[in-house]
DNA sequence: CGAAATTAATCAAACGTTTGCGTTGTTTTT
DNA sequence: AAAAACAACGCAAACGTTTGATTAATTTCG
């Protein structure tokens, strides 16, 4: 029972030499000689030598820690992102500690804020529903702790992110509906503070109006992507003047909701459904989008992490310019042939 | 632009006394006078002070974290569980860091020396699926370092943990669908180098005993939770002599394959699937498991961290009894009546 | 052969904070 | 009035490691 690991200085008192030594010993510095290194390393690994983390980090000022604000990690699609984050961390040797802000703005203030007092050496981000105000990001600067931004991002171009483009995948979302012969379209979007939500939109209207058609505002509706507000869309489009014949809804899970009640309405087959997400469950069902659009969260998450630590060892963070990364989407299409 | 964080030495000097003053008058050590107290916390909210964490961690010799290891995070799961986690974590001022094994052995062993590395306090584990050895965490007792397993536990008792009891659970299982008529179940169980299949098993055979039916051995078939594996055992199922009206999958991704291959055989209305997990996508099926054991992810997580969190501070973690919670799971219909 | 260059190792400071102990000066007790 | 108690603070060491500056010993070269 050693309850306390062994330090340099032990080595080298053992050793008769200095703890410097040892040190530069243990990293091969050339000014410690081939045997005397040799010794130190031989004893260092008889006596079970660790290096002390927390001693180095200190006195190294980093600490190689990243840490990731992001709103629900038992969501798939971060789940699935903050894994590859912590793939491509450990592959640099760096230590990934995050936090949930459970789409609570404040939360995620103190959070930033607490990710700060820890010293993370940098930040990803996938910001919550309700966050409007960025000023809890901006005082990192002054700590020159970078900030990387992921799928959720704020609406303007002056910081670093990565995420896909929901726009050109509601372009291809619709064009498939469109070249299936739907000519009513509806879309439950989300709430309109979202800049995913203005994405779609802008996606949507692209493609009708490209194909010639007219864009009719009333086909969609703002939703707080509950099951409760899924529902009240469902029967704005039921009750339609124009009753859309496919609906693109704002993810999976919406999307779930919907063919819930339309199941239970007995209008299923009235409608082809599209939506986002992918969750990889989705093709177990019978009644299942006829497509989805899939955002790679593993691949962000990757993109995002390499970004962060790209940022984190280059050496003049000031005046640079920003990472403005984009992950193409792709609609993949769920039907049986 | 201030790069350089204020620290208690700058604080002391400014006020003109000793940094050890100004530490103690921070936290209210009563050695020092109220207005010497609120001087020194006024200048160092004006200088926006915030200690060091490193420089804490690194002398106070704990560094206030938790590492978790577990399979693959993008389960859901481990990511409700590690959800919770990070929620009682926080309460109590810890951070999470985490690592998967990718239900990797060697990368096990690997992120629980670099988890002693890091200097934890504390270790939360699920171990991977192809884990019978464990010296590598027995290493960590010398090191004071205490560790709470949670659902994939080893099978011996000397250690802490909290777990669903799976074998109260099957009985629960096996006796609904002995109830609904069925005299002839199927059990697709894990590899048998798990424990969690020996618990399936002896539920199981307690349940068909109790009820004094015949315990048939090759109704239990073990299989290696793959789609492909899956179907073998299906296949058995389907040649046996006594053919199985029902069948408990060993999760709900399991059954998921079960249910896709029974549908596409156009068989599926011949079986009763009852499955382990509860996936919340699962009531969505149209053809979903009949019933489903939930498990309880993120009482499990809240639970072992609250154990993990006891055993650190707890003065003398030696001669001290073992945790062994066991949570109980519930089994949960999806018929619809 | 002496000066310069190379090799091998040491010294000491530094990182920021905490804490046991010591030192004042003041107040209370007997 | 001397002794004891107390209040308010400073001193200095300690945590383990790294690193720039130095020193000492050896080798190389003109």
């Amino acid at each position: 029972m050693q309850s306390k690991p062994t330090t340099i200085k032990e080595i080298a008192k053992i050793l008769n030499i200095s703890p410097s030594s040892v040190s530069r010993g243990l990293h091969d510095h050339p000014s410690i000689g081939a045997v005397t290194r040799e010794k130190i390393k031989q004893l260092a690994k008889s006596l079970n030598y660790e290096p002390n983390n927390a001693a180095i980090l200190f006195q190294k000022g980093k600490t190689y820690t990243i840490g990731v604000i992001l709103p629900e990690l038992s969501e798939h699609f971060f789940s699935t992102a903050i894994s590859a984050i912590e793939d491509e961390a450990l592959k640099k040797n760096y230590t990934v500690i995050f936090a949930q802000s459970h789409d609570d703005y404040e939360q995620e203030v103190k959070l930033v804020e607490k990710m700060k007092n820890q010293r993370v050496d940098g930040l990803l981000v996938s910001i919550s529903k309700d966050t409007s105000k960025f000023d809890h990001f901006e005082k990192l600067n002054s700590f020159n702790i970078p900030v990387v931004f992921f799928d959720r991002i704020p609406p303007f171009k002056n910081v670093h992110y990565v995420a896909c483009s929901l726009e050109s995948a509601t372009v291809k979302a619709v064009n498939y509906l469109l070249k299936k012969g739907h000519r009513s379209i509806g879309m439950i979007n989300g709430p309109s503070t979202l800049y995913a939500s203005e994405e779609r939109k802008d996606g949507y209207m692209q493609a009708i109006t490209f194909n010639r058609l007219k864009f009719d505002p009333s086909l969609v509706v703002n939703c707080d992507l509950t099951e409760k507000g899924t529902i009240e869309a469902a029967d704005q489009f039921l009750s339609h003047k124009r009753k859309p014949t496919a609906i693109v809804a704002f993810n999976d899970y919406v999307a779930l909701f919907l063919i819930k009640y339309f199941k239970k309405l007995n209008v299923i087959n009235d409608f082809d459904v599209v939506s986002y997400a992918n969750l990889p469950i989705i093709s177990y069902l019978d009644h299942s989008p006829v497509a989805s659009v899939e955002q790679y969260p593993y691949l962000q998450g990757q993109k995002a992490a390499n970004i962060l630590l790209d940022l984190i060892n280059s050496p003049n963070l000031e005046n640079q310019a920003f990472y403005n990364t984009i992950v193409e989407s792709d609609l993949i299409v769920n039907e049986v042939k």
